[in-house]
DNA sequence: TGACTTCTTGCAAATCATTCTCATAATCAA
DNA sequence: TTGATTATGAGAATGATTTGCAAGAAGTCA
């Protein structure tokens, strides 16, 4: 039993805990989420899913992030141009550096940059909430 | 003639001068950005030119920002779960704050953050070709 | 375990923002 | 004005995501 098996074991019943049914599809997305070291989108988790479960349906796939957006259990980032893309909250919040070339994401944080974004809503009379901070870059020549 | 007006002269002929063709639908939506001071979606464009020439459609509202961007002349922005935004490009580089409650949207700009990106981007052998920040805020208690 | 209530699912149809097709109309250079 | 080229309107097409609905599972309680 690996990492991510046993993962996926703590969200069920974590999940369960706060009275989230635990079905055959949930669980399967759990799985490839848990599994996935980069950042799909909903396609891509439905192609996963259905190595898993072949029944499972896309309108489910879309259905079960949600839900697990709504737990705190995966984050939605939209890019640009591009449809959603989801990866497990676990990590603690980071940002990305877009390839544009290739389309690698790769997540970076910065508490530097963190706190003058609190000062600069501050200096504006507000208060963050999230933010989102997206580099879309090139590889140095 | 107000500044709005001047700058809608200034930017025909600039366009012109870059061979693009002066129709109607164009100086109308051109008249509409100028005179934008918030940051409309095309709908809400498209509304605001039928003001001045009814005959303008959706179609070519797309039409007409998508080449405005390529002229430098618009930014298209696009917030989270909402259609993209536009504005005209005459200011300087800045970042938006999105009040939550009310969809309102505050430019700002820092230096220091700018800095940091590129330092960020360089840790990882990227130069950043341009970047999205949005702080999503709520007005402080 | 069986019976029930309530939530989930798959499928297909519906949305929403945006783009495209194509026949017609307008721009601009000569 | 004329002609070559590009722009436009109307509506159909697209792509990601959501939804309505009938049928199928989950969790509950006896």
């Amino acid at each position: 039993m690996n990492e991510a098996d046993e993962k996926v074991g703590e969200l069920e019943e974590a999940l369960r805990a706060r009275g989230v049914r635990m079905t055959r599809q949930r669980a399967a997305l759990l799985t490839v989420l848990a599994n996935a070291e980069d950042h799909p989108d909903a396609n891509e988790l439905h192609r996963r899913a259905r190595e898993i479960d072949p029944s499972v349906s896309l309108a489910t796939v879309y259905r079960t992030l949600s839900l697990l957006q709504d737990q705190s259990v995966v984050q939605r980032h939209v890019f640009e141009g591009a449809p959603a893309r989801f990866e497990t909250a676990d990590a603690p919040h980071h940002d990305h550096i877009i390839d544009l070339d290739t389309g690698d994401v790769i997540e970076f944080c910065s508490d530097r940059i963190e706190r003058l974004q609190a000062e600069i809503a501050a200096e504006h009379g507000y208060e963050v909430v999230h933010h989102r901070m997206e580099l879309y870059c090139r590889k140095k020549g």
